[in-house]
RNA sequence: GGGCCCGUUGCCUAGCCCGGAUUAAGGCGCCGGCCUUCGGAGCCGGAGAACCAGGGUUCAAAUCCCUGCGGGCCCGCCA
């Protein structure tokens, strides 16, 4: 029997060992869980509790003497991981762990479960949808959104690890205003055929268009006004601006389309026009709006091809509308007290739902917290982003029991009322295993990014940046290879980098993006556990040799002992990162066992050390680093080379 | 007005959910070392310095609670 994860079975041994302990000596006392935590320095062992200090307060003794008569009551014997225990400090009970069996009992199943090592299978596997990127195909994807895919896709990579049947689904919401929009002014255009990248185009019609409408929009509501038009004049003032800008970067697209446009009457009412017929499926719209979309995803899969991020499912948003369960669904909230009409529109009373089915402290929320209404449907009969949401919830959920939503926290509350929504239809057990994994924004310096203010840095750039920046390193640290060899490299540590600076940091924190912060190559980065990796491959490869007689009683070292700690532990890592779906704990613990290998490996040889029961050992644990190494990078969708 | 999130050194980040032991841990930057030894995208050493503020709970608080302050986001017939 191979152990799965050698650092819990260490601490099922104390764990159980201090339940039998505290039994035998205190039989009249109750006490909570175990629990045991990583001392703060090696002399304190491996694992220690801090519980005397609590239960001594039953029995009326000093912590200390009670984690004395504890530490003495432990038959150390009948556990074969436990070197000894020990009483410590004002009340702590130290645990040793026997370092020569332990390392056996970690690198030989990490060599022996190889690509497997760490990857925990969850109790229950289940089917698992996660949503992600579902970037609107209005513009190009900007690096404020890439957050999303990388987060996502680590995920999605997590899970599946952890045994759970895992597909992911990008949302292509063609539906809204802004999918309107984006086609009147391509066909203003005449349709026009892109030379490069389409989503690149698109983006530029897109943001021509709407910043013109803009423009036209306010000069209508100012000349319509009665009352004060300051507040109004200072918006018209900086579209005018945003529209100055935009003639001096596209001078011809953006004449052209103002011309167009300005033949229009009311350009307004032509965008409603078209949101209407998309909405009841008109053929004339369907087919233009499709077209547009279908273009800038064209794009859009060839930037997330190239970050090596791919998609079980490409979702229409308008073929969930025209499949006729929008209308379904909306007919069957209306039979339900939680709808109301409101001067011509259809609301929903989310907070009645909370309120009525007691949700709000499972939601987080304050009693007298009052969630705000959900407009379902328009006055002229479309409906609204949110309101479709419902259906293609359900969508997902006929393939999965659970559904991971990856959206920007911006959308907390529509997503909560989305899920209130379900309550509301009858779907508890959906609504319950519907996840929004929120991620704070990626920002400018000093400024936000603005899509329709055409303010944004594109994920395609941030590739050729990284990718530009790598060959620049790669050439520098190794200018004996091939070309070709260089841009191989150059490929995957730029790649890595940037994915490594997205993912690394916790979702809930906002990013402030600067080159130099995205594109790091020395240690905490990407390139720092690549290279790590590739040192482990190359004393492997020159080692020439398998660890055939390893003793792993002659490694002594802290050294030594940290690294093989780390490895254990490496399975744990990953259950946390899959249950508390924590991409970051997987960066942050592989770039701390980079640093050990690191120390490790300047400070002590491996192939030539002497004896070479010694060497062996050395081998088996660079062996096993290079495993974890490997196996954590996947998680994060980095690759892990041999060379570089 | 209400709600959610964030606040750790000159800058960036981990630790917070689940409170514990010495000196709050790393990175960037700064200073000084290390290539006749398995890959210097590395290693070793040094200087420096921080848990937003104030209360409370506790044997013990960066961590839990309360009140403020600062920043972001949301409260739309946008998505």
């Amino acid at each position: 029997m191979i152990s799965v994860s050698p650092f819990k079975e260490f601490r099922d041994e104390c764990e159980t060992a201090l339940r039998d302990a505290l039994k035998k000596m205190y039989p009249q006392i109750s006490f909570p869980p175990i629990t045991l935590e990583y001392p703060p320095s090696p002399e304190f062992g491996e694992l220690a509790s801090s519980m005397c200090f609590e239960l001594a307060k039953q029995t009326a003794e000093k912590p200390r003497k009670m984690a004395d008569k504890i530490a003495k009551a432990i038959e150390v014997s009948r556990f074969p991981l436990i070197r000894s225990v020990e009483a410590a400090g004002g009340g702590y009970i130290n645990f040793h762990v026997n370092l020569a069996d332990f390392f056996r009992l970690t690198l030989e199943p990490a060599r022996a479960l190889d690509t497997e090592y760490g990857y925990v299978r969850a109790d229950e596997p289940r089917k698992i949808v996660v949503e992600h990127t579902s970037v609107n195909p209005i513009h190009p994807i900007h690096i404020g959104q890439a957050r999303n895919p990388v987060l996502g896709d680590a995920l999605a990579r997590i899970l599946k690890a952890h045994g759970h049947t895992v597909f992911r689904h990008y949302y292509i919401d063609d539906v809204g205003r802004q999918s309107a929009v984006i086609a009147y002014g391509y066909e203003k255009l005449g349709k026009p055929k892109p030379e490069e990248k389409p989503d690149h185009l698109i983006g530029v019609i897109y943001t021509i268009t709407s910043c013109i409408m803009e423009v036209h929009r306010l000069k209508r509501e100012i000349e319509q006004a009665t009352e004060e038009t300051s507040e109004l004049q200072k918006q018209l003032d900086d579209w005018m601006s945003v529209a100055d800008n935009l003639k001096n970067k596209f001078p011809e697209l953006f004449t052209q389309l103002l011309a167009k446009i300005n033949k229009d009457e009311n350009p307004e009412s032509k965008v409603n026009n078209l949101i209407r017929g998309y909405e009841s499926g008109e053929e004339k719209a369907k087919q233009l709006i499709r077209e547009v979309c279908q273009l800038c995803m064209k794009g859009f899969k060839e930037t997330l091809s190239r970050a090596e991020i791919f998609y079980d499912s490409w979702d229409w948003e308008s073929d969930v509308v025209w499949s006729g369960d929008v209308v379904q669904v909306l007919d069957k909230l209306k039979t339900t007290p939680y709808a109301f009409q409101l001067g011509g529109i259809l609301e929903f009373d989310a907070d009645k739902v909370a309120k009525d089915l007691n949700l709000k402290q499972q939601l987080g929320l304050m009693e007298d917290y009052e969630v705000p209404s959900l407009t379902l449907v328009r006055a002229d009969g479309t409906t609204l982003y949110t309101t479709r949401d419902i259906p293609y919830s359900l969508w997902k959920f006929r393939e999965a029991e659970r559904v991971i939503n990856v959206i920007g926290m911006e959308q907390t509350l529509s997503q909560m009322q989305l899920k209130l929504a379900l309550y509301a239809l009858g779907y508890l057990e959906q609504a319950e295993n519907l996840t929004h994994f929120a991620y704070n924004l990626v920002r400018l310096p000093g400024y936000r990014m603005s899509s329709r203010r055409g303010r944004y840095i594109t994920l395609d750039e941030v590739m050729d940046e990284a990718v530009k920046r790598a060959y620049e390193e790669v050439c520098k640290r190794s200018p004996h290879l091939s070309d070709e060899e260089k841009h191989r490299i150059s490929n995957f540590v730029g790649l890595g980098a940037m994915k490594y600076a997205l993912v690394a940091v916790d979702p809930a924190k906002p990013v402030v993006f600067t080159w130099d912060r995205v594109l790091d190559f020395e240690k905490n980065s990407a390139p720092y556990i690549q290279y790590s990796h590739a040192r482990a491959c190359s004393i492997l490869r020159k080692a020439c040799r398998e660890p055939e007689e390893p003793d792993y009683s002659l490694l002594t070292t802290p050294l030594e002992r940290d690294m093989v700690l780390t490895l254990a532990r490496f399975p744990e890592v990953f259950v946390e990162a899959a249950e508390s779906l924590k991409p970051n704990v997987v960066a942050d613990f592989v770039n701390g066992l980079a640093d050990k290998f690191n120390t490790f490996y300047n400070a002590l040889p491996v192939i030539r050390a002497e004896p070479l029961g010694l060497s062996d050992a050395r081998l088996a644990l660079v062996d096993a680093a290079r495993i974890v190494f490997r196996n954590s990078l996947n998680l994060l969708g980095i690759e892990a080379p041999e060379r570089m």
